[in-house]
DNA sequence: TTAAATTAGTCGCAACTGCAACTATCTTAC
DNA sequence: GTAAGATAGTTGCAGTTGCGACTAATTTAA
């Protein structure tokens, strides 16, 4: 790669001149985005390559394999913040492969109850352990402390954000 | 939303039962998707909706601007991580707006060296303010000493995934 | 009771983007 | 010098996904 590149600006003068530049890798919005596009790619070697999943698929597994009741397709869309259209698209590849099997709620029949059948269970049990250790593989370059503070900060932003739709948010929205 | 909701599983039992459970709202890779995909928006108010820029187009805009000697759409994309078709038509619906003009390089006619228009640094001298000022906004919920140790901790994770594509970086290969 | 508003889910459409093929140019090896 | 391979950039194509309109069902208000 024999290009003529100058080389960048550096620290001591990243700031000059009116502060009017900005340093895309020092950019958190940027160095998110790039991370998690990477993080993504790292991880759909399991999920995608090996069981035929794309993200959406997979965010549908993961909650209701956390989950052991069923659930509607419009909590899962609130949870994982996916729109859901996308989630509908997603149920609807899930049950044709029989991953996930819904039955209809007596009690509000616009929604319908999701869940794993055995076989989406299986596949579940299956996988998760493969991203566990994907996820550690990631994180080995910090240290246990280091990766609860990173933790602990992710959490602060998400918080900041509102975006802390686990599953103590969603249900505590019940209280309401 | 009077919905029947069960409480989800708590911390005390996430991980027993062969501990192949998985919470999606501790799981590193979704949570990095999530705040990433919600950062996004955040900032694409400015940019998006406020100047009519997307991403990839804000990527060229933000490394133009961040360096001031021309550079190639491949520099770009390599830096940036993104596709070259992608930053082709970035630059592409650019120099239809007269943001970025590009010149042949005498040296290697396949490349073209791109930098930006005297609008084009006038758009970035206008947005790059507004976007730090929403970062910061981002990051309010951090302290000073906080925020330190979150980009250092992105930064270590960054290296262990080989992601350091930053200005540093990308001059370094040119020593090789 | 009935009409208006809300909600769950589906689907068509359009925008975005990665892939891969293609052209043009340059480099390397013989 | 020439042929094979590599590289910069463009473009057609296809897959994905968000938006918004739509249907069906429920809730709210009068």
């Amino acid at each position: 790669m024999a290009t003529t590149l100058i080389p960048g600006p550096r620290e001591e003068n990243a700031s000059r001149r009116k502060a009017s530049r900005l340093d895309l890798f020092r950019f958190v919005p940027f160095r998110l985005n790039r991370l998690s596009a990477e993080v993504s790619n790292a991880l759909s070697s399991e999920y995608q390559a090996r069981y035929g999943l794309d993200i959406p698929e997979w965010r549908v597994l993961a909650t209701l394999g956390f989950r052991n009741d069923a659930c509607s397709a419009q909590y899962i869309s609130d949870c994982t913040r996916t729109h859901k259209s996308t989630i509908s698209r997603a149920v609807t590849a899930l049950m044709e492969r029989e991953i996930v099997e819904r039955v209809e709620n007596a009690e509000d029949r616009r929604e319908f109850r999701l869940r794993l059948t055995r076989k989406g269970r299986a596949l579940y049990e299956e996988l998760i352990p493969r991203l566990l250790r994907k996820e550690q593989e990631i994180l080995s370059c910090l240290s246990a402390q280091e990766r609860k503070l990173f933790a602990a900060l992710l959490g602060k932003i998400e918080n900041g954000l509102d975006l802390v739709q686990d599953s103590q948010a969603a249900d505590a929205k019940e209280a309401y």
